[in-house]
DNA sequence: CGTATTGCTACGATAATTGTAGCAACGGAG
DNA sequence: CTCCGTTGCTACAATTATCGTAGCAATACG
């Protein structure tokens, strides 16, 4: 029963709030989606090099959510192979950065 | 079942590296994650009002991420009940605010 | 005692993810 | 053209993760 977007509005599993917030909260806490987007940070990648950078991931779930990124404007499959992120995809990606020293600090 | 913690060392499922930015990509990347950190960020609330919070999530994968999130030491069980970030996690969750706003420019 | 919370668990059903193998399409030698 | 090697992408069975419902022990209040 996977949910189905209703025309034109932005339906994502386990958000039926409606609120962007939820929707992107769900799309980024589905497997692989944040470390993608990390990968994907500095260059792009063609679909194997992400793989190998996703510790070998299944390419079943990679797909998927190269998919569900691209739908949402994060992602893009450049001419000539290769993924790489939108400018869009690069600001989000612009949020987690500060991510990387919290978890050096974390890491106890 | 769930890939225990060797000694000391925090092995996360999906991330070998020991980088802990892979970790803890890793752990934010688990259904209702980041949802139940977000959900707590002003507030602690009770598990229920969490569930109820977090759109009536199953108990059962909601105990198991808050037992992960308090090992990580970004939540924490209050006295007298609650679940409350802890300083680390308030912490944590400020780093999250951006995305905020980033999903209503979003949305699209 | 009854009632209502709390945090938490059991367990069958369902959905998501894994792992392996392989496809069609394109390009560059030879 | 043929042979290679790459690209993005898919099939499919096996394994996990998650869902949904029900319920437990402990605590507190009357």
């Amino acid at each position: 029963m996977a949910k189905q977007a209703a025309s034109g509005t932005r339906t994502v599993r386990g958000s039926r709030t409606g609120r962007p917030i939820m929707a992107l909260l769900d799309l980024l806490g589905r497997r692989w989606s944040l470390r993608i987007l990390w990968e994907l940070r500095d260059a792009p990648l063609t679909s194997r090099a992400l793989r190998a950078a996703c510790d070998e991931a299944s390419p079943t779930v990679l797909q998927a959510r190269l998919t569900e990124l691209r739908d949402a404007g994060f992602v893009e499959l450049g001419d000539g192979g290769g993924y790489g992120l939108t400018a869009l995809g690069r600001e989000l990606c612009e949020t987690f950065m500060p991510l990387h020293r919290f978890a050096e600090r974390w890491q106890k």
